[in-house]
DNA sequence: GAGAACTTTCCTGATT
DNA sequence: AAATCAGGAAAGTTCT
């Protein structure tokens, strides 16, 4: 890996911004840029970098991963920008910054809203969705008000949102490029020997952002393929974006993001899709129903449906993490696993949008909820609305058996 | 290809 | 009245 990583790297600098770190520290491997001394980056700066690492891997799609990893990158400069740009995932809105959309990006995120929202698009003039993301964002509430009709409120909301949830800076980006960097070539994290487990640690030193340890890096490729229930895992994706924190989330056979899954527990290896790039894959679950009325305005739908975890260990993960869940949830009792929606709108939408599923509720996420029962994964509890307890067949709640350290 | 596992969607009816 | 709960049914994907 680190004979691999240091492709990318001109030259190796003391101060690193980013690295990555096995758990033994076997190939504790610098992932840096040129930097000149006493010199700090802005976290925007790094990200530009990193994007434009990012576009440098996958303005080359005609070679292969391998070929890719022994081939030193592209000089940063020299990145084709605009040859792949329609087709990256990556590059939808919901991966960018909105300061960073393109007209295509806005209108696509207008179309979500839209589609979301059952809006009348036909009210809608195009031609106010011409503008780059630098012009959206100096819009003010009235201006889109003025633009968008009643559409209008919940586009300043969203936006809102958006611009607070990437307000950390780009460095948010930073992850995502090393989320796109590891899907499309996740030989770079095939190390033989050593432990089968490692951390991947991203870090900004200065303000500490993304520095989500996690002992739940999963190995991909080269470690010995076993079972999947053959739902939620997948190669690392941008999904594997903590919704709620936004940190790294990666999987791995011990950590307790992998346990007491559906299928005996094992959800431990993450094999590649049968799908390729060019098929479509459609979303799990009973498709809704047609409507015409957004037909017309509707975006494409992303390309490949998310993976991640499973729904349990979705919320799970929220309850584990009480400092970064603003509330969404909370422990009635810890020690029996009972616990509480405080926001259950807000967990369903959240939920959807790990999933891609922007018509997610709490209706559609109890009712898969209460699957669980049968299975054992959750317990009834009678009489009390929005709470819910553990069953036996879940895991990585419990406080002795919480793996993940923030 | 069959079947299992799992989630999503839709629905009706009951309860709070 | 609205939100929530309960659960049947159907439909879809991905896996073994």
């Amino acid at each position: 890996m680190a004979d691999t990583l240091q492709h990318f790297c001109v030259p190796p600098v003391r101060h690193k911004q980013l690295r990555l770190i096995s758990q033994s520290g076997l190939f504790a491997v610098c992932f840096c840029f040129e930097q000149k001394p006493g010199e700090m980056w802005e976290s925007s700066e790094l990200s530009s970098i990193l994007t434009n690492a990012n576009w440098a891997v996958y303005s080359t799609p005609e070679l292969t991963a391998a070929e890719s990893c022994t081939e030193p990158l592209l000089p940063l400069a020299n990145s084709h920008f605009s040859s792949v740009y329609t087709v990256l995932e990556t590059e939808k809105w919901y991966h960018k910054p909105p300061h960073h959309w393109t007209k295509g990006n806005i209108l696509e995120w207008i179309s979500h809203h839209v589609e979301e929202s059952q809006f009348d698009a036909s009210s809608l003039d195009l031609a106010s969705c011409s503008m780059d993301g630098p012009t959206l964002c100096q819009l003010s509430r009235d201006a889109l008000l003025s633009l968008f009709g009643s559409l209008g409120e919940r586009l300043f909301q969203n936006l809102l949102e958006l611009k607070a949830q990437y307000g950390e800076g780009d460095l948010k980006m930073t992850c995502d490029f090393f989320n796109s960097l590891f899907e499309g070539y996740p030989e770079i994290l095939n190390v033989s020997g050593g432990d089968s487990s490692y951390d991947l640690l991203i870090t900004d030193e200065r303000s500490g952002f993304c520095s989500y340890t996690q002992n739940d890096l999963k190995l991909l490729g080269d470690m010995t393929p076993s079972s999947d229930n053959g739902y939620e895992s997948g190669r690392m994706s941008p999904d594997s974006l903590n919704s709620v924190t936004g940190a790294l989330s990666f999987r791995s056979p011990n950590s307790p993001s992998s346990l007491g899954s559906d299928s005996d527990q094992d959800l431990t290896e993450e094999p590649m899709p049968r799908y390729t790039e060019g098929e479509l894959k459609r979303r799990r679950g009973r498709p809704k129903k047609h409507n015409p009325g957004s037909e017309l305005f509707r975006a494409k739908k992303r390309k490949y449906a998310v993976r991640g975890t499973h729904l349990w260990e979705f919320i799970r993960d929220i309850l584990i993490h009480p400092e970064q869940n603003s509330g969404l949830m909370k422990w009635e009792d810890r020690r029996e696993g009972v616990f509480k929606f405080l926001k259950s709108e807000a967990v369903a939408k959240l939920w959807g949008q790990k999933k891609r599923n922007s018509s997610m509720n709490y209706e559609k996420l109890s009712r898969a909820m209460r699957y669980y029962y049968k299975r054992q994964i959750l317990e009834r509890v009678d009489g009390r609305r929005l709470v819910y307890k553990f069953g036996k067949r879940s895991s990585g709640w419990r406080e002795g058996e919480v793996g993940l350290s923030v």
